[in-house]
DNA sequence: GTCTATACCCTGATAGAC
DNA sequence: GTCTATCAGGGTATAGAC
């Protein structure tokens, strides 16, 4: 039964926005309590130990990706062929909005700590299987526009591959350029396989104006 | 000039394992020294310090890029399209070798050191392209077999982003079920690009049962 | 629930003999 | 070029008053 205030949240959220910036390891538990205002002896009194915040954290993103992700993808088109792009438009706005130096919030966890921490693994694999799931049900959604003989999960899964490799490598070049194109290229991936999706000009830029700010996503683009 | 060992090299090995498993951050100099069976005064008389150390095994993986993956490719296919899909399959054999618990080498520094390190975030960069360039330069032996309208190396950096997506995934679940999925995939994305490449089975299973062990490959395996 | 003070260990790094 | 011994500092975590 929690008290009064919102030191809990302060310290998830600071954390979050540390280690997706920083990696884990090497984000002090200094450092994050200066950051949140807190001290030492409110941070150990929720967690017992810095990998209890990290959990917490994993839990937390897993919120925000159907708070904020999914829910302002659908806000934003009805087609759910669309609605996918938009949820990858999502992240790159949050690639944009941080100069970079925040990629997938989950990805980047998954690649420090996955050899290492077992149980951070298997709750991002939840994750993925969440990302997986929402993402197959919208292919499923379109219907007859995707050939019958196409595995719906499988395509979600390649999608989230080509995601969370382009913001890779938009990251190491500081540059939205290869993210765009792998976009670009999955878009005529999708095209190929069903003629009614547009197929984009394969030129990069703007994948087209965003029609309104996404009206939620305060927090998500804060980080 | 160096006088009589190799513990310089042994260093930068070892190294390497250590840090694409645990990360960077994670990794003590203490236990680099002792697993290379090296000593402190050794180790700062050929690293400064030990982001010195992390830079010379960026380059070394770059060599090894070279020497190993793109050369074996070489030795086993004469078809250009299918020795991009051998640098695909080095990465399978080595996520596979290594039990999950090595994804890509460059992948996971890439990931906790883009924001913090420049410099290495540099020479990865670098070495991105090179791999970029090396596969646009098959597809672009594929000539004719590719419509001459597509962009050779954005359909490159488009197989990089799917490769490192998939290995993510594949680390994150433990399976290599979602990589074979990714590959597959990529490999109908070309199909429906260039009909001459045959799509092989949707199924996982392997992409074809391995002529011969490839040759050079021990350091590689030995991770 | 929050504060201050502090224990204690492990880290990267140095010194200097051989 | 390699060894042993050691340092200074920051790391996580704890104790106990308020």
């Amino acid at each position: 039964m929690p008290r009064r205030t919102n030191t809990r949240e302060r310290l998830i959220e600071t954390a979050a926005g540390l280690f997706w910036r920083q990696g884990y390891a090497q984000t002090g538990v200094n450092e994050i309590m200066q950051q949140a205002q807190t001290t030492s002896g409110s941070f150990y009194h929720f967690f017992p130990a810095k990998q209890d915040l990290l959990l917490a954290v994993v839990d937390h993103v897993g919120e925000l990706l159907e708070a904020e992700v999914f829910a302002a993808a659908a806000d934003r088109s009805d087609d759910p062929l669309e609605q996918v792009f938009a949820v990858i438009d999502a992240s790159r706005r949050h690639l944009e909005s941080n100069d970079f130096n925040l990629g997938s919030p989950l990805g980047a966890l998954a690649a420090e700590l996955s050899a290492s921490h077992p149980e951070v693994r298997e709750r991002i694999a939840g994750l993925f299987d969440a990302w997986t799931d929402r993402v197959g049900a919208l292919l499923e959604a379109a219907g007859s526009r995707l050939p019958p003989e196409i595995d719906r999960r499988a395509l979600a899964r390649f999608i989230l591959a080509v995601v969370e490799g382009a913001i890779l490598e938009a990251r190491v070049s500081r540059d939205l350029t290869p993210f765009d194109a792998a976009v670009a290229e999955l878009r005529r991936h999708l095209a190929l396989l069903a003629p009614g999706v547009q197929p984009a000009a394969a030129r990069s830029a703007q994948p087209r104006p965003t029609p309104r700010p996404q009206p939620r996503a305060a927090d998500w683009r804060a980080w």
